[in-house]
RNA sequence: GGACAGUUGGCCGAGUGGUCGAAGGCGCUCGCCUGGAACGCGAGUAUAGGGCAACCUAUCGAGGGUUCGAAUCCCUCAUUGUCCA
């Protein structure tokens, strides 16, 4: 959530900066006017409240010194009815505020830059450069049908489109590389944690996806729990509603989960294949930070996301979002997107975020800083998308006859 | 699935209708003591919002109810533990 006090304060730079990520002028005057409306209705149940406590203290004294209290009680009976009334009237304007000041996204970064689409990111670095082919490249779909590695027929039977199977050693890939990313993770600071997949509303909440994005998550029914979207939901979580303390700041983790989306809003895109699927594994990155150490950590994780697809010796680039493609909760976000020479082009594999205080602000994740409590600041990023990796590692480890080479650092995950 | 018992501040733990935002302890901060430290002694130490000073308001698992007044009584739900199936 957005710092409503920051939009009292400073109304003009907040709609500025809002405005270039579409927020629309009217919605944060309506937002600005609740918030004032809920003060002022908050002041006068406040009064109305006083009062009673007053009354009811001195009706206390009343009866232990004998006195008639029938008047006294008269009084409070009225004041009574001017109470409910005035928290009826708060309740309305906090209602109000909330659902309005959940749907606004978070304030984008000044080195954001404007956009209407992904055709507007800024390229800010390549890495590798990709690998020049004798014979045209096979699309991954293809390579991995040929070698028995996925099957997205049988995906298709036993769920419904967009779901697949892996088999032998593409199963075993897939394995090979969660474990190669979260020993990586490790070595570079990140504790493992393993989470539930299923999470309740308050975390989705917490973490943005809600109530924006209801369309997007499976969603058990009977329980009021959603498939988790991305570990980040269930790990950042873990902090809810905590006050930490200073000194064990930065939280740094990684874990391993499935994930699991609708992709209401893809139809038709990507259709064939395995870069969008409805379930898929990702091991995630999720940092807890002190405001002014964020960025530091921010570049970490995507050094450690590079540095995972330079080990397995895939070209990619690193790709600063625009406003339009920027994300809900994210301040500023670098994606890094993997060479795939069977489609000629860079796709995304990973995207990492710097939230700063806004997820934990809806989270109210806080830390200890002497005498005051202060909101931390959460990040977020893959490393990797697995699924995608082990597309990658087809399309660019691929040979003329349709064989795959395996990457050296997986060698020892894979006993080869 | 059934029965019983819990859920209180960073932690432990007292508190069955007003003087309780909440005893006591631990931890932490500051001061005294000391050559320095431990011990001891004294003071302070929840969160959020409003005035932004005194102070006011809310919060004792969540929500509702009874009452002039609820941590305390009643109801519903969540959750933890123990026992039974």
């Amino acid at each position: 959530m957005i710092d409503l006090k920051l939009l009292q304060k400073d109304f003009e730079e907040v709609k500025t900066k809002l405005t270039r990520k579409g927020v629309s002028v009217e919605l944060l005057e309506e937002l600005k006017n609740k918030n004032e409306a809920l003060k002022k209705a908050k002041a006068t149940f406040e009064e109305f409240q006083a009062k009673r406590n007053a009354m009811s203290k001195e009706f206390g004294v009343y009866k232990r010194e004998g006195k008639d209290i029938n008047e006294l009680k008269e009084r409070i009976e009225a004041n009574n009815l001017k109470v409910d009334e005035a928290l009826e009237i708060q309740r309305q304007a906090t209602e109000a505020l909330e659902k309005l000041a959940m749907a606004v996204p978070n304030i984008p970064d000044d080195s954001v830059p404007d956009g209407a689409d992904e055709n507007d990111n800024i390229e800010l670095k390549k890495v590798l450069s990709p690998r020049e082919f004798s014979f045209t490249p096979k699309e991954h779909w293809e390579l991995a049908e040929q070698n028995g590695w996925i099957d997205f027929e049988r995906g298709v039977k036993l769920a419904t489109s967009r779901f697949s199977v892996s088999f032998g050693m593409g199963a075993r890939l897939e394995r090979a590389l969660i474990n190669f990313m979260l020993d990586f993770n490790r070595s570079r600071g990140f504790n493992e944690v393993s989470v539930p997949a299923l999470v309740n509303r308050a975390a989705l909440e917490g973490t943005g996806q809600l109530p924006k994005f209801e369309e997007d998550l499976y969603k058990i029914d009977s329980q009021e729990l959603f498939l988790i979207p991305t570990a980040e939901v269930p790990v950042t979580n873990l902090y809810q509603d905590e006050i930490l303390s200073a000194e064990e700041l930065p939280l740094k983790m990684t874990a391993y989960t499935s994930c699991f989306r609708k992709e209401a809003g893809a139809a038709g895109r990507d259709t064939r294949g395995m870069i969008r699927q409805h379930q898929f594994h990702k091991v995630e990155l999720v940092a807890i930070t002190k405001p002014d150490e964020s960025e530091k950590v921010f570049d970490e994780m995507v050094a450690c996301a590079s540095d995972i697809l330079t080990a397995l010796e895939l070209p990619h680039r690193l790709v600063n979002l625009c406003t339009g493609d920027l994300g809900f909760g994210a301040a500023y976000t670098t994606d890094i997107e993997v060479w795939l020479p069977g489609q000629n082009t860079y796709r995304e594999i990973s995207s990492v975020s710097n939230t700063r205080e806004f997820q934990a602000r809806r989270a109210k994740i806080r830390f200890k800083d002497g005498k005051k409590n202060e909101m931390v600041h959460t990040l977020n990023g893959s490393s990797l998308a697995v699924g995608r990796t082990l597309v990658a590692i087809m399309e660019n480890f691929q040979q003329e006859d349709g064989t795959i080479t395996i990457p050296e650092v997986l060698k020892p995950y894979l006993g080869v």
